[in-house]
Parts: C-alpha cells; structure tokens; sequence
RNA sequence: GGGCGGUUAGCUCAGCUGGGAGAGCAACGGCUUUACACGCCGUAGGUCGCAGGUUCGAGCCCUGCACCGCCCACCA
C-alpha cells in the first residue's frame, strides 16, 4: 500500500465491480422493504454539471445508506428527451449543414435526431458511473421509449376524457427563436432598457385627444380600445366615445376597466389584445376584436400599410414614431427600464400573441395535491417550500401544454375535414362523429415537463401491472434545485395522485445552489462553470462528493475548492490509518472491548452512528459529512490510535481496531464509497462487498458509562491545556489511555487551572443573580449548577 | 410590485426551542521519535451588517434601515 492514497485507478475498478456484480440492482421480487429515488432524468443531449454532482453526490448517500440497511434500494436512471434543447441542437447542425428541418420535413427530421442522440447523446449516466453514483444502470429510461411515449398517451387521453384539456384560441409566449409557444413556467423576467412612447391619441369628434404611453409603439398598429380607470375623474368624460387609432387610423372605443392604474403612465392605458397578456383579458370581456400585427417568426403582418408588412417590429416601431412626430401626436419619449419576459431556452423576448393551443386545466389536479403537502403527506425540505408550493398550486392557472416541435410526444389529436376533435390512444380508422377517414393528426408535441411528471411510474411500466410498479410505487425521495419546484416536483405529485391514487414520494429535497467562487451563477455563458469532472480526475470522487456534501447547505453556496481539499485529506487519512494497522498485522475482528480505550472509541463510533442517521434522515449532510470527519481525524486516529500504537503488536488489540475500522469504514462508504471499499478488500480475505455490508447495529455499554465518561473528561482537559491531570482508582487507567503515550508534554497547570476558575466565577455569578434563579427557566438553572459542579471537579483534579 | 432567504474569523460556512462565539482552510510558531508533511502539536484572529426595542440575559425574538441573492408577478 502506498503512502499517498490514489483513487483514479481504484475508483473506476470499484465502479466496474460493483456493476459487474450486478450490486447496484434493486430486485422488484425481494422481500426486502424498497427504498426508491428516481433521478431527475438529465436532458439526453446534456452533460454533468456541479447542480448533477452535488445531486448525485446527496441522492447516492442515501441509496447507499439505505442499501446498508437492508433496505432494498432501486435508483432509477433515465434520460429526458428534452424537447426544445434537443431539438435547438439539431437544428443548428442543419444549419452548418446549410439545410433546415423544414426542407428535410417531419419524419427525417426525427430520425435525425435519433441519430444524432445515438452518436452524441446519452453521455451523463457514463459521468454518474465516474462520480460513483449507483444508479441500477440495467433499468435505463427513456422518455422517449415506446413503452414510455404509450405511458404519455395515455395520460393525455385520461386528461382528455376528464374534461381538463381543451383548445382554445390564448394569448401564449411565443418564441420566435424556438419558434414554439412556453409555458409561463419558462419565461424568465429580465430587465431591460426601453423607450417609453408617449402618444395623442385624437378623440374621434375633435374634442381634443388622450395620451397614452407604450413601449411597444409598434403594436399602436394592432389597438382596439383604450382603456381608464372606472373612477378617473380626468378621463370619465371621454368613456363612451371614440378615439382615432394613429397609423391606421382606426376609430376605436374608450373603455372602463378596474385593472387601469390611474397612477401608472398617464392612465390611459391602449389596449392591444393581440399582443400583450392583460390587454387580452380586458379585451375578452369587453368583446373587442384581436387583430394582430406581429406573426409567428416576428415580423409584420396584417391589415397594416402594405409598406410595414415583413419589417421587424423595431423597424415597425420607427415608422410609427416618426409618423407621429411629423403629425404632432408625439408628446414625448423617455428612456424606460422594466423587466420584460424572455425565453428561458434561447434568452430571446417573449412575443405575446394569440395562438391556438392545448391548454390544461389545473385545478381538479391541484386540488389533491394541495392536501397532500398540507397533510404532510409530501413534504419539501427546507420546510419553506412546502409555502412555495402551496402558494403556487394555490393560485395555479392553465397549463399550455402544445409545442410547435417536432421532437417530442406529438399530440393524440385527429381532425377531421368538418373540424371533429377525435383524441385517442391509438390512430383511429374515423371520425368518431361523422365517420369521416380523412383524418388529421394534429403537428404539435407536448410540453417536456408533461412526460417528465410520470417519471415515478412510468419507467416502472406504467400504465403495465408491472411487478416493478408493485415494488416501487410509491418512492421516498425526490431530489432537485429550487427552479424546477413548479416545473417538476409539484407536477408529478398531481400526476401520481391522478393516476396511481397515490403521492410519488414522500420527501422533496430542494438543494444547495452551487454558485461559482465569485457569487455568480456557475454558467458556461458566463465562463463561471466548474467542471465536476475534472475534480473528479483531479481530487477524486470521494472527495468530490464530500466537499460537495460538506458545501451543501439550505442557502445557496458558493463553490470552495477547500471543501474538495478536505474530502481528499480525508480519504487518505483513512488510508494510512488502515496501513498502520495492516501493516501491523492483519487479524479477524473482535468488536469486544478489554480496555477502556477500546470501549472509548466503540462508543464513539456507535454515538456518531446515531448522529449520522439522524443527519442523513433530516437530509443534513453538510453535518453528517463533518461529523464524519471529526470521528476519522480527532477520535480514530489522534486518540484512539496513538494510544493503542506501542501495544499494536498484540494480536487482540488489533483484533478490536480492525472492528472499530470496519465500524468506521461502514459509516463512511455512504459518502465516500470507493476509498472506504478498496481498505475493506485489504482487511481480510471476505465474501462480501462493504457496499452490501450491513449498517453498524446500536450498541449497548454496560458498566462502561462512568468510565467512558472520565476518559473524556479526562480527554477534553488534555486536549485543551496539555495538563495531565489526577484521577482517582481506574481513572488512572483511563488517563493512559486517552493521553497521547508519546506526548511528553505536561501543558501549563496554573493556566488551566486559571482558566478553570473563571468558568466557576462565571457560573457562580449568574447563580447569585436573584432575577436569574427567579426568572430563568429551571432547567437553565439546573443546567448551570451542573457545570458549576463539573467545573470543581475539574478544578479539584487539577490540584 | 409581492414573497422568501442571506449579512458571524482573511476565505467558505456552522451555530438546535434566547443562557459560556465554532469548524475547515488560510496565517503564524514548533515538530524529519518509520501510518499519513494530503501529517502532528500549538498560537493568533470576530462591536455576530447598522440603529433602536423586549428580556435577569440577544448572533438567535420584535421594529426600522442598508446592502446581496432568489422566487413569483398582467403596471402599459
């Protein structure tokens, strides 16, 4: 064994030999209670990320720990197809290539993709193997499989046949980019730097003119109204009249309405419900019409002057503003910042238009959902985000659930010539209302996030029986960054309520933000993203995913290679406490104590067990990882085995340190799984793999109490001040053994002995504060005589 | 605009229902007695963002303010 720990090497050995040996797989047949995480499916065309590493690095803890348990532990993996990366991905290629999807048309389109995801695709479940990460790799999904695509079709026929989806001419965000409408979820409000226009817009009778201010001058083209406060005493008189549209010159009406704000602008607000969201809502009770001027690919269109039609809307927005300055109903134009929505994917501005789309309605499935958080069926951690949730499903709209894709889950939609709807799950023969055959399957995909929400169960086989979904539904955790709150987590808790009458999990772990060393987010845009890969290769796994772990928190972070550091001192401090005793000799275990300092570190051991599950049950990991730091470092190796290190030549002081190392070692692998395997195989010639090993047992100390409890007093006096201090009968004993053997030093006894007495003036002071024995809580007085107490005693030990 | 979170040692972060300010790293000093210099022993370093308040007692509770960040949002 070398000195210096070097996991490259050993890492991908154990990765290859436990997969080999088919330990990562769950058993849909065992016995054994199931323990379930599904792994957020990675976009397919995606690689990892520090967001991936750190989720993997906190999902595989707990599959591992569980393992251990004797639980029996499926992770699931699976890929995302992604429907709008993807597809932006290809198309790019196309456009290299100088071709587009459009001369290639639909069906090679896809096939296209196929190929592309076959050579480039898929890469991510080869870095969770590096990482470590033990996924039951044999049960990769797709969401894009054929048993996966029939799971999305039958979900959108249900929600169909409920009466939930239903297709209506809305106002959606387009992307001119993507060239595809997205949900609200996807749009990212940024702020931006406009002009704001303000224009005169002439009473159709001459008397006079309303001012009106836009930052979109351009869609001036496509108004229907203008709109005042009900109770605006400037504007009242006009309500009722007309008003003469500049441009086109269009007479259209002026109208009241309570989401006017009188104080915003001049309060006098156009309304244009081709374009913009709240226009389309005043506009729909009003009964105006919703002519538009911008089209899909964001150029003009409509009834405009023919020389407008095909400019960009900037282009169009000039026209108009220099039209208005040469007729005089310019009054002025500002510089204007405010936060506009833009595509999350392609960061391009939201154009709002009216489009016909599949819309979901919401409400029948938020419903359960809303009771199972608030019973606490589902629970989120950090415990904020149940609010968050809540707070959305509470005021949850329709969902736009149609794409303008070609890569997806395309709709089971027929039209017939007569405009029949027909939705089914396999293509129909007929119309199912007129018989008519000519059928139309509608173009559009769904939106990405409506497969990923059957994620929990349909890669077990749903809408099959499958003897996987019996063994695995419902799971136990879900794991994810804040932003996917909505998106993903709160949606497949009202899909798996709909249709398996049961939650998907029952605990939501929202993660850490790793942001890089400067506060910013990690992104390659930015050129702040750390590659985890590279730590990997660097530092190693192990040590990834404990400075990952150690970095996690309830707040975001920012990335520290110190954290990494750590993880790598701590593997190979393990490595060398092993070769201490390796190289001593190796002998069989024998976990029974026959001197105080081996029920010590017993005790220790099995006290930081129990802390440790209580951390990883509460999904701390960032305490369980230090906890385990401090019991390898402070308790192992500086006491423990400095004080057993002249006697190491004993067979049965070996046998308990390899007991006590293989205690330890368990309790590391769920962090550190491949450094802790590698000095499991050097232990002894054994059957079994540490990975299957089973979790160390609560002890029982009998008799030891008092005496583990003076070494540790004893201890903590030692380490604080060097002071050997006086102990009485076995304490003497005990004294040996938590005392360095080779330290010689003696530590200055009227300096502890000083700082002893100030802990007891301290605490007699606060005693004779009449208000505080009054006042406090007796438990807190009771608490302060006791270390009164302990403080003489330590005072009386050091004389 | 609404909501949430943060501000603690040079750095990254802990500090449970209010009762002696912590860890790791960095810094400094000392250790080449063979597990590990990716080590060992030790030292120093903080008006806990600011200002008030409640309390016997406040990093923790309340109010206000200042920055930083996130989420949500139909103010043109």
């Amino acid at each position: 064994m070398d000195p210096l720990y070097k996991p490259q090497g050993v890492e991908q050995h154990w990765q290859q030999t436990w997969e080999e040996e088919g330990l990562y797989a769950a058993d849909a047949s065992s016995e054994k209670p199931p323990y379930v995480i599904a792994v957020p499916p990675p976009n397919v065309t995606g690689a990892l990320h520090m967001g991936h590493a750190l989720n993997g690095s906190i999902q595989d803890a707990l599959i591992r720990w569980h393992r251990m348990r004797g639980f029996n532990a499926l992770w699931q993996p699976g890929y995302d197809h992604a429907g709008i990366a993807t597809q932006a991905v290809v198309e790019k290629e196309l456009r290299k290539e100088g071709t587009s999807r459009f001369d290639l048309g639909r069906e090679a389109f896809v096939e296209r993709v196929w190929e592309w995801l076959h050579e480039y695709g898929g890469v991510i479940m080869g870095q969770f193997r590096s990482l470590g990460c033990s996924l039951d790799y044999e049960r990769e999904r797709f969401t894009m499989d054929d048993a996966y695509v029939r799971a999305v079709t039958r979900f959108f026929v249900h929600l169909y046949e409920r009466g939930w989806l239903y297709r209506d001419n809305r106002i959606v965000n387009w992307c001119s980019d993507c060239r595809t409408s997205i949900s609200d979820l996807e749009v990212e409000h940024v702020e931006v730097d406009d002009a704001i226009v303000y224009a005169h817009y002439p009473l159709a009778d001459g008397d006079g003119h309303i001012t009106i201010a836009t930052v979109r001058p351009a869609t001036i083209l496509a108004d229907v109204a203008v709109a005042v406060h009900p109770d605006d005493e400037r504007y009242r008189r006009f309500v009722g009249r007309d008003v003469i549209v500049p441009v086109v010159g269009r007479r259209v009406p002026v109208i009241a309405d309570e989401r006017v704000e009188r104080e915003f602008g001049t309060g006098a607000l156009k309304i244009t419900p081709g374009h913009d969201p709240v226009d389309f809502e005043i506009g729909r009770e009003h009964g105006l019409p919703e002519p538009a001027v911008i089209g899909l690919d964001g150029r003009m269109i409509g009834d405009i002057p023919e020389k407008l039609i095909g400019l960009t809307e900037d282009e169009a927005a000039d026209y108009v503003v220099t039209w208005l300055r040469e007729e005089g109903l310019l009054e002025k134009r500002e510089s204007y910042r405010h936060s506009v929505g833009h595509c999350e994917r392609s960061g391009t501005r939201i154009q709002p238009l009216i489009s016909l789309q599949w819309w979901c309605a919401m409400d029948d499935l938020a419903r359960p959902a809303i009771e199972a958080i608030e019973s606490g069926r589902v629970t989120f951690h950090p415990p904020v985000q149940n609010r968050v949730a809540l707070d959305w499903l509470h005021a949850i709209r329709p969902w736009n659930v149609s794409r303008q894709l070609w890569w997806g889950h395309q709709l089971p939609i027929w039209y017939c010539p007569d405009g029949h709807v027909v939705c089914a799950e396999t293509e129909p023969d007929a119309c199912t209302e007129c018989g008519s055959t000519e059928l139309r399957r509608d173009d559009d995909v769904l939106d990405t996030w409506f497969s990923a929400d059957l994620w929990p169960f349909a890669t077990l086989g749903w809408p099959d029986e499958t003897p996987e979904l019996r063994a695995f539904y419902p799971g136990d955790v879900n794991s994810t960054a804040r932003e996917i709150i909505f998106l993903w987590e709160v949606r497949m808790v009202m899909a798996g309520l709909e249709l398996m009458g049961d939650i998907p999990f029952k605990d939501v772990i929202i993660h850490t933000t790793i942001l890089a060393p400067d506060g910013r987010r990690m992104s390659k845009s930015l050129g702040t993203g750390i590659d985890p890969l590279e730590l990997i290769d660097e530092h190693g796994a192990d040590a990834t995913r404990y400075g990952l772990l150690k970095m996690s928190s309830t707040q975001d972070v920012r990335f520290s290679a110190q954290q990494i550091e750590e993880g790598r001192k701590l593997a190979n401090k393990l490595w060398n406490a092993s070769r201490l005793l390796l190289m001593a000799g190796a002998v069989e275990p024998d976990a029974r104590p026959s001197s105080v300092e081996e029920s010590w570190i017993l005790a220790r051991i099995d006290a930081t067990r129990a802390e440790l599950e209580a951390d990883l049950a509460a999904f701390d990991f960032a305490h369980a990882v230090e906890k385990l730091y401090h019991l390898t470092f402070d308790d192992f190796c500086d006491w423990y085995l400095e004080s057993i290190k002249p006697r190491l030549g004993e067979e049965d002081v070996r046998a308990t340190a390899f007991a006590a190392l293989e205690r330890l070692l368990k309790l590391l692998h769920p962090v550190m799984p491949h450094v802790t395997e590698e000095i499991w195989t050097n232990l002894a010639a054994r059957e079994s793999r540490l990975i299957v090993a089973p979790w160390p047992e609560p002890q029982t100390w009998e008799g030891e109490f008092e005496a583990i409890e003076n070494a540790q007093t004893a201890a903590r006096i030692y380490r604080r001040s060097g002071v050997r201090i006086r102990l009485t009968d076995d304490s003497a004993r005990i004294f040996e053994a938590v005392v360095r053997p080779t330290d010689d030093g003696h530590g200055d006894v009227d300096a502890e002995r000083a700082r002893v007495q100030k802990e007891i003036d301290r605490a007699e002071r606060m005693l004779a504060n009449e208000k505080f024995v009054a006042n406090a809580a007796p438990e807190a007085v009771a608490a302060e005589r006791e270390k009164l107490a302990q403080y003489v005693a330590e005072r009386d030990a050091l004389a």
